[in-house]
DNA sequence: ATCATAATGTACCGAACGGTCCGGTTTGGA
DNA sequence: TCCAAACCGGACCGTTCGGTACATTATGAT
């Protein structure tokens, strides 16, 4: 039989679909077998500790992305409309402009948390404060900057949750250029 | 074995906890039966097409719950002041302060959503529609209460996910406060 | 070419799954 | 009191679950 994957980290994506696609519980070994093309022996050699690794994979996954593409512009992006701008761009991006639901935050509202909650928190956490920063830089008032932070980062979320809801992608647009005019207004 | 319940409406707001605490695919029927004191025999008894059954029970208690005391006050209650406040209070109360996650938001998120998909856009959409309402009645521009609406509706939402990710319920009353005080800013 | 290791697929395991079945008990109305 | 219906629990069913074991094949280094 073929080696079917380069790397390990080939694998991740399609985890992080089969994930999103069916929640933490939902995602069986079949549909993850299916999903990736690899046998249960395959997923095991690579994810010894079973389906939590493989989820662990995954938010790793996310959170170096996030920190490539969002967080480290954030923190070094000296003008700070710029650096929101950028921001935005990513964040249309990688949720598919609402389509793609955040797994992150998904994850945090059942049981599941419990689970990752260390990565959880340290994703929405780094999030508002490489934000926080920006906001400074741009002259906000450093006691108000985490504050507007958080306001945006939920913000983000909730028009996640509510684009999928109505199934209407029209939504997430909309609040990303609300969220984004208001964090550029001081 | 006497009888455990008086009538099946006593069972869901149970069916809620269960369904909210381990998503759709994590509620087992033991959970179910564990959380209800029932066994399966009962269980199906009350809800003879099983899980989605009892999903569907919940989710039109909801429905039910939030008509009450969310869309019905918004849409009879005069004063706009008046009625966004109301809705502040009850919107508070039902998510425990942020402590409790949305459990139709949860099940927008993945692919529960294509078993509900038609109460879920209804609970955003009666939400959104008798909150522009309100706001029109207040003076708002019937072209945008729509849209300040649906920014409030998701901004709830979005603080839920992120009190739940950071385990911190000031998080989600802040996002109250400023919610509510955008939508009486006029 | 050889060989050790990595990667692979699949049979197998015990446990758990959602759902069915049905005998037994309780309840409420006549 | 009697009886039909409602309610109950749990044994049972076939399937699926996550995970283990291991023979086989592919790969890369020597």
């Amino acid at each position: 039989m073929a080696r079917k994957i380069a790397e390990r980290s080939d694998i991740v994506p399609l985890l992080a679909e089969v994930f999103r696609e069916n929640g933490f519980e939902g995602a069986s070994l079949t549909l993850i077998g299916a999903r990736t093309g690899l046998g249960k022996g395959s997923l095991y050699h690579f994810f010894p500790g079973g389906k939590e690794e493989m989820a662990e994979a995954v938010l790793g996954d996310i959170e170096r992305w996030f920190e490539a593409h969002v967080y480290r512009p954030l923190r070094e992006t000296q003008d700070a409309a710029q650096a929101v701008g950028d921001m935005r761009q990513s964040v249309e991006d990688y949720f598919r402009s609402g389509r793609r639901a955040c797994l992150i935050g998904a994850f945090a509202l059942d049981n599941v948390r419990d689970r990752f909650s260390a990565k959880i928190r340290n994703y929405f956490a780094a999030w508002t404060e490489a934000l926080a920063g920006a906001l400074e830089r741009g002259g906000v008032d450093p006691k108000e900057a985490p504050y507007r932070a958080e306001e945006a980062v939920a913000n983000i979320q909730g028009a996640l949750v509510l684009a999928r809801a109505l199934d209407d992608p029209a939504v997430f647009e909309r609040a990303m250029a609300r969220i984004v005019a208001r964090l550029l207004a001081g």
